[in-house]
DNA sequence: CGCGGTGCGTGAATGTTTTCACAAGCGGGC
DNA sequence: GCCCGCTTGTGAAAACATTCACGCACCGCG
């Protein structure tokens, strides 16, 4: 068993707020126990919609396709990558993880045959809004975007955008205020989040 | 010249939500007319600390480290790598982008005499803390942290970790109840943020 | 030089999230 | 069986964020 204070602590968030997180979704905890560690796994990977295991196909055979292959963390949760898509002739036919490398032309056919749910964009920014279309059009229900561009997806298709630069910006702008350049200027006012892992 | 309103369709947002935000740090518009886009961009810069450039170190030369050093964007965007690190002596002395690979035992000395301010992991989980305490030893102020791992750093640096596995799971969690499983249990109660880009 | 259209900056109003604080449930000791 | 210390679940309060709406500055035009 766990309490949310502890579950707080290690999270580095308030007790209350895991409480009340939870509460969201059902009631979980035993009163003066808290609650049992293995069934509230359970019940999360529920909520996450873990419960079940999802098709995923990555488009784009570079340096971020052959992480995201390496990694087994994905398989692990619940997602297998049941495509991986490459423009580059000299990069279809390669094996990356257990899969070969598919032209993106067969993308469509493909896609729906394997009944893929989730595509990820691991192509070059240029690239990125014409696969997206592609994936959309083959009906999958959400994107993972490492290109750093802006992507447009119809509003029944989820979207979620990593962008490396980006999150170097946010460490610059918390660097920027924690240690002023050279003049004596005043701290500007708010605005920032806290910076939390 | 640009008005709020035209920045906040582009975004996705209120022209509200532009003025307010701007205006947290100034007062960059001029009445009737709207932002002027060169100034803005200039001042958006400074508000985020890119108006100087920062001295990076990456260490983990494997696929996620490539990746980094491929992307021209870092470069473009303010952050120079000054140093590649790895522990794999079958990468050390490698050429990475315009780097070449050096073994992480040298990391202290190295950091120190390049004046390293923000440090990428890109290792796999367990180096991570490790390589962590490393760079803050060494005085780096933000470490960017791609290892599926929490982290542990003193107070005074900033921290940020983009897990990929952590981002699917978002996906699931939308799809999952964008589309309920096969059961016709009624939709649970709220939670969820609105998935934007 | 005055008038009308435009659009910023900003208090006030509204909406959302987080925190507080407490009744009620639980197990353990006696 | 009863008391006590512990911890959840949750309304109420506080903090925070977004949106509204309007005064005022500004430009262009006649």
């Amino acid at each position: 068993m766990i309490s949310s204070r502890r579950l707080a602590e290690r999270e580095g968030i308030t007790s209350a707020q895991v409480r009340k997180d939870l509460s969201c979704f059902g009631s979980f905890g035993r009163r003066g126990l808290g609650y049992d560690v293995a069934n509230l796994r359970v019940e999360i990977r529920e909520i996450l919609g873990l419960a079940r295991r999802w098709r995923v196909a990555v488009v784009g055979a570079g340096n971020v396709g052959a992480a995201l292959l390496a990694y087994r963390g994905f398989e692990k949760q619940g997602f297998d990558v049941v495509a991986v898509f490459d423009r580059d002739p000299a990069r279809i036919g390669i094996r990356l993880g257990t899969r070969v490398v598919q032209d993106v032309a067969s993308l469509p056919a493909v896609a729906a045959r394997e009944q893929v749910e989730i595509g990820v964009i691991a192509t070059p920014p240029r690239a990125a809004q014409e696969v997206t279309d592609l994936l959309v059009a083959a009906g999958v229900g959400g994107i993972l975007n490492f290109a750093p561009r802006k992507l447009f997806v119809p509003a029944h298709v989820a979207l979620r955008t990593v962008d490396m630069a980006m999150e170097l910006e946010s460490l610059s702008f918390a660097l920027a205020r924690a240690r002023p350049p050279r003049d004596g200027s005043p701290p500007r006012e708010r605005g920032a989040r806290s910076a939390r892992a």
